[in-house]
DNA sequence: CGTAAGGTTGAATTTGCTCAATCTCGGTGG
DNA sequence: CCACCGAGATTGAGCAAATTCAACCTTACG
């Protein structure tokens, strides 16, 4: 395919946030509709600026349900937390025929991970909270109300024995059930129901702010919850 | 309130992601439950460092609905995205008696924005991803599909115009409905209701890839869409 | 004991999903 | 040129999930 065309596509940038992305681009790339630019869990090998098309990032429940957690327009940089975190923890595929700019990943590794201690921690923690969201996205999207509540008290679990403020039956967790249902987009009714509802599966107990996760495989199985997100390079 | 308690809460991050943190907290804080951190639109006077309690980041819609959009927990960075972009997009209140670090914002901010133009570049983008996916957590939790579909073309637009690709009227969409789906979380069969009622209401047409903005002041109106979220530092 | 916050319940309603059939329309081969 | 085909869009009907509203219960605490 010609990327002669492009050239007017990288002119429309000019002054553009992507602008200086622009100068690093070593190589077009052009790929059909429904195509894949990362597969999901694959290690990157480059870098991709979207030139032109569209293209998603998704990440696919059991049941084969997908959701999209972000929709990539030309100037967006396709898998920057992708090639920081050295892992693809979405796959990333064409929505119509693309064009991509080919980026070396030192030139975009390199630039942000090459600093000093603080800077390096702060950037770390952007990931990670990018990682939650990401997750957050999919579970409000994709996973029922009784998943997704699952999906937050594994989550809870892994940070909060990260910091120590967990074992393996459970943690704290002094919040109301309203705040829960304004953490998991659902009604407070409905979010007394669904703890019901786990506690009936004998999968929780909650009690005076205790949570007890009594049966911690079986709710990450509900939940389909896979704590890789949640690790940092 | 005592913070002679704290200094086991530092301890216990001692080889966690946060402890470079540690070393810049510079006073700490205390406040009782439900008390607000950071006001949405503030600008930031101080970054804070959750050092224990749960603290929660949200937004709320003209009718109250309120979407908490993300749960902090102790050794959380609460505001770092918010102290690089200089204002606030969410507020955050604390959902348990808390205690903060205070950390000076230059302490943050240099280390990150005093880069190379490239390395800025891609922290903008950064929080340029992290602005879309907070609305998108807030879309998904709170909002009807009706609302979710509307925001999405709002969001479209105003991103696809700051490259060119979209005018007053509208821009082209090559996309299904089943993928429109697949990004606002809901089945294709209701998003083609939704989509009706969209045309119902003369607020869009979409005919061979073309989508329309019939009148955009009603369309933002009625998603609640402020594209001030998408402008970047 | 009284109160207030938070939790629980039931019933009616709305929203959205699933399933399955049908329609539209642009391309393609004859 | 035209019938056919397939992707995508549309429709209807029945069902499931979740909301709303309103009442009521429980518990901690002054």
């Amino acid at each position: 395919m010609s990327t002669r065309g492009m050239v007017g596509s990288l002119a429309r940038f000019a002054g553009q946030v992507a602008h200086p992305i622009l100068r690093i681009v070593v190589r077009e790339r052009a790929l059909g509709r429904y195509q894949n630019l990362i597969e999901p869990g694959e290690a990157p090998r480059m870098a991709h600026v979207l030139l032109s098309g569209f293209t998603g990032r998704h990440r696919t429940l059991r049941n084969g349900q997908r959701q999209i957690t972000a929709l990539l327009v030309p100037g967006d940089l396709c898998d920057l937390e992708i090639v920081l975190r050295g892992w693809a923890d979405c796959g990333i595929t064409t929505l119509s025929p693309c064009v991509f700019g080919e980026i070396p990943l030192e030139c975009v590794a390199d630039p942000l991970q090459q600093e000093p201690e603080l800077a390096r921690t702060l950037l770390r923690y952007l990931l990670h909270r990018q990682a939650i969201d990401s997750e957050r996205v999919l579970s409000l999207g994709q996973r029922s109300a009784l998943q997704r509540l699952a999906h937050l008290f594994c989550e809870l679990r892994e940070r909060l024995h990260a910091i120590g403020l967990a074992d393996e039956e459970g943690y704290n967790l002094p919040l109301t059930q309203f705040e829960l249902a304004e953490l998991t987009g659902m009604s407070s009714v409905h979010m007394n129901r669904t703890l019901q509802e786990l506690r009936g599966q004998n999968l929780i107990a909650w009690r005076k702010g205790l949570l007890s996760l009594l049966d911690r495989p079986a709710l990450e199985q509900l939940a389909e919850f896979d704590p890789t997100y949640l690790r940092l390079p």
